[in-house]
RNA sequence: GCCCCCUUAGCUCAGUCGGUUAGAGCGACGGACUGUUAAUCCGCAGGUCUCAGGUUCAAGUCCUGAAGGGGGCGCCA
């Protein structure tokens, strides 16, 4: 194909030269002005036609989603609102577009929930572009930080073997016939026939395969697609959605706080830094979506107000216990205003209360430390005074956890007894308990969700909303 | 898995106590327009009121069920 100049290297590049670019057309305006973009950017260009010069069947063609090729010389703009414009010599229709059967007319604001049932097209709208955008920097940022601080980057497998990594509910994966599968001699499902000769799933986590490969490489992190078969239906949720778990040797609880504080911290300035065109359109459309709310509802923060605040402020670390004293004498608690009333340690804190904490105490990232041992996996280490372990939960506001993790229990005997007393299979857990026999070392991990992250700092309220194509219960379109 | 809400034109939404012919803005379409910025101006068309039953002289409006969508809770990242 004909060399082309991306959009958003045409803003840079010198004035009174001839480029060829191509697009889709978002506006056409007064028969002559074309707001094209190319997704490369934010903003369109102006590609400025001229009457006489360009057929009239081709001008009838220029309407809204159609892609389109122009060539001719890039000038400083006659009009106002943009720097530069393209004085198109020929203009081409690549594909057209019918208005009357496109269902995206971006002049309609259409609705999120709108897009969500087209998001085959949705990419098309300057909302989601941006939201895409600001996905990949955040990906990107990702390997960046572990890179620049010597992590090694691990793909542990995505279809697993174990049964019992604990995360949640889990899908199979098979090749049997499921009308009818081979049995055994007792009747049940033979999986020795099954592809890999036994009963395998889609992973829910890496960290323990992290947690292998850190205890050999020393710093390393994974970051791939996790799956859930909960039926978990609400806005933080989805069954297909990717985990970002470092795992360092030779850490502890402080180290990994420190680290899960640095990286958001990083990130959040990451992308600040490398797409503000995309963050402040995205604070704009919140603010607009706002407007139509009660005042009580309306966020006290704008969108890169909050982030710069997220960055500037040193996150609340507090311990579960002394979470629940502050609980336990807040004004809802005394009032009866929560739905699950704090009665006493030990109990689960309920979103009400996390959001409590972040939202109104606080009013920042707070970091909840050594929680009780029975609300928390096995593989959690045990504190000195046998009732909590060393587990942390990183809460944000608006999202609630946005990282779980932990400092790992290294002792075996310790494990052991641990996955005993939790009823973990330990023969076929072997291969994880061999590396607390071979030079164990203390050792600490935790995994974020990424897309609770992408909707922190894009702003937006629903996970399906920052990941192309969400599959949650009963939905796994295009 | 539990609870609540919504579904009216292509989109966003009004529609009063059940009462005659179903309303708006935007979009689309036709026209005008060589400096527009969600362009503007003039004109015009567009409806299985989600679907299936029921109550009623009469249902967009009330009842039951289904489908689709949204929100809250739980599980968690």
């Amino acid at each position: 194909m004909e060399k082309r100049t991306g959009i958003k290297e045409i803003f840079s590049a010198p004035v009174n030269q001839t480029y060829t670019v191509m697009g889709w057309v978002r506006t056409f305006r007064n028969n002559m002005f074309i707001a094209l973009n190319d997704g490369s950017t934010m903003d369109n260009l102006q590609v400025v036609i001229d009457g006489e010069k360009t057929d009239a069947d081709i001008i009838r063609r220029i309407t809204s989603g159609a892609s389109i090729k122009a060539t001719g010389q890039l000038i400083e703009s006659q009009g106002k609102g943009q720097t530069v414009e393209l004085l198109a010599e020929t203009v081409e229709i690549l594909g057209e577009c019918d208005p009357e059967t496109y269902p995206i007319q971006l002049k309609n604001r259409p609705s999120l929930e709108y897009l969500r049932e087209i998001a085959h097209l949705r990419f098309r709208t300057n909302a989601f572009s941006a939201i895409f955008r600001v996905r990949h920097a955040l990906a990107y940022g990702i390997h960046k930080f572990f890179n620049d601080r010597g992590f090694y980057y691990i793909h542990s497998p995505i279809i697993t073997g174990s049964d019992a990594e604990g995360a949640g509910d889990m899908f199979q994966v098979t090749t049997l016939d499921i009308k009818n599968p081979p049995l055994d001699e007792n009747g049940n499902i033979n999986y020795k026939e099954d592809f890999f000769g036994k009963h395998t799933n889609l992973t829910v986590s890496g960290q323990l395969e992290a947690e292998l490969a850190a205890l050999a490489l020393s710093k390393v992190y994974t970051f791939g697609p996790t799956f859930r078969a909960e039926n978990s239906n609400t806005t933080r949720h989805l069954a297909e959605f990717w985990m970002i778990e470092p795992e360092v040797a030779f850490a502890d609880l402080d180290d990994n706080m420190d680290l899960a504080e640095d990286m958001l911290k990083y990130l959040i300035k990451y992308v600040l830094d490398t797409c503000p065109e995309d963050i402040a359109y995205l604070e704009k459309r919140l603010l607009e979506e706002e407007k139509n709310k009660p005042q009580a509802e309306r966020s006290e923060m704008s969108l890169t107000q909050k982030l710069h605040f997220c960055i500037e402020q040193p996150f609340e670390r507090l311990t579960y216990t002394e979470a629940i004293d502050i609980l336990k004498n807040s004004t809802p608690n005394k009032k009866g205003k929560f739905q699950f009333p704090i009665e006493g340690w030990g109990a689960d804190l309920q979103s009400e209360h996390e959001r409590y904490l972040v939202e109104k105490h606080f009013k920042k990232p707070v970091i909840l430390t050594n929680y009780p041992k029975e609300i928390k996996a096995f593989y959690m280490r045990l504190d000195e005074d046998g009732r909590t372990v060393r587990a942390m939960d990183v809460l944000f506001p608006g999202i609630g956890e946005i990282i779980g993790g932990s400092q790992r229990e290294e002792r075996y005997d310790v494990l052991l007894q641990r996955m005993q007393e939790m009823n973990i299979p330990v023969d076929e857990m072997s291969w994880f308990l061999d590396t607390r026999k071979y030079g164990s070392v203390p050792h600490a991990g935790y995994g974020l969700g990424f897309e609770r992250l992408v909707l922190f700092v894009t702003g937006m309220t629903n996970i399906r909303d920052v990941i192309p194509f969400p599959r949650f219960p009963g939905s796994a379109e295009f």
